[in-house]
DNA sequence: AGTATATAATTGCTTACGCAACTATTGCTC
DNA sequence: GAGCAATAGTTGCGTAAGCAATTATATACT
């Protein structure tokens, strides 16, 4: 509730940095869409399929895939709908337990990250990682990974 | 074109700088909003304050500002019909090219911009600035605008 | 056990935005 | 200077996602 009292205004090299940050995040998500979209995919398609493919029995939970996902539920249940829909996805009730809905798999949404991921792994190396040095990339892994420590307790104490 | 040709993976280092960057993202964007929604503005809204702010006669066309704000130009058409609606902003037609609509900050936008600046600001520095050395910061914004050039000259050669 | 609270997922409603279509100008070419 | 292409802005339509309400189930309290 503190008012105008004295903030430092952001120094030429701050600015810069934030200024480059909020600029670029949008070009490159358009940059990596586009380079996702011949392959049928948005990056978030992309994304629901990555986790699963991670996961012990390629399937979440729900909650915990919206989670991953930064979605809200109602998010991700309509997210779902298209993977359904394009056969890439499955939706298993929970034996355990019977509010749980699982996002699993199938077959075809198997086949198909292992056929995109490279072309995905490519586009990220062209657009970003191969841009910047080893030296850089560490320092941008602490920078961002100090940033997200300050962001996820914001309220969980 | 290329199909599945040997795609060197990313490495642990790698990994962890684009994930931390994707997830960050969100979170940040997130809390910045939720900071400056007391003040009534949404980020998006803030921007076209801005950037209008610095402009030499408190004025842009919509197509400048549209493409400074990586907007296209029928989302800046509705973001600024709630900007005007909020009295903040006023469209003036340009008396040089009768196609041209001039955004132009009101009294009221200037009184809120410059209300509201000092609250970002100390918002962006407590999220984000003020968690990293200027070392960092430094490598940070060459980091990006690395990136920001190779995707800008996408198509124009 | 029996009620109260918490959790999981979905649906209705609203907002934000991009694309394509349209209109109104301007500038270029011959 | 007449016609044509390019540019500026808005509007209709479709998509994505969040919030609030709803339903179903599970867990905790007494």
């Amino acid at each position: 509730m503190t008012a105008t009292e004295a903030v430092p205004w952001l120094s030429p090299t701050e600015m810069r940095a934030w200024r480059a940050f909020i600029e670029v995040h949008q070009d490159l998500m358009n940059a990596l869409e586009a380079d996702l979209a011949p392959h049928g995919l948005s990056v978030g398609d992309y994304q629901v399929l990555v986790y699963l493919s991670e996961s012990e029995d390629q399937n979440m939970r729900m909650c915990d895939l919206a989670e991953r996902l930064q979605l809200s539920p109602s998010g991700l249940t309509r997210r779902l709908d298209g993977l359904v829909r394009a056969g890439l996805v499955a939706r298993n009730p929970s034996s355990q337990d019977r509010r749980v809905m699982l996002a699993v798999l199938t077959p075809a949404g198997r086949s198909t990250i292992e056929t995109v991921a490279p072309h995905h792994v490519r586009s990220v190396r062209q657009h970003v990682v191969d841009r910047l040095s080893p030296a850089q990339l560490a320092v941008f892994a602490d920078a961002f990974e100090a940033v997200a420590q300050g962001l996820r307790p914001v309220d969980a104490p």
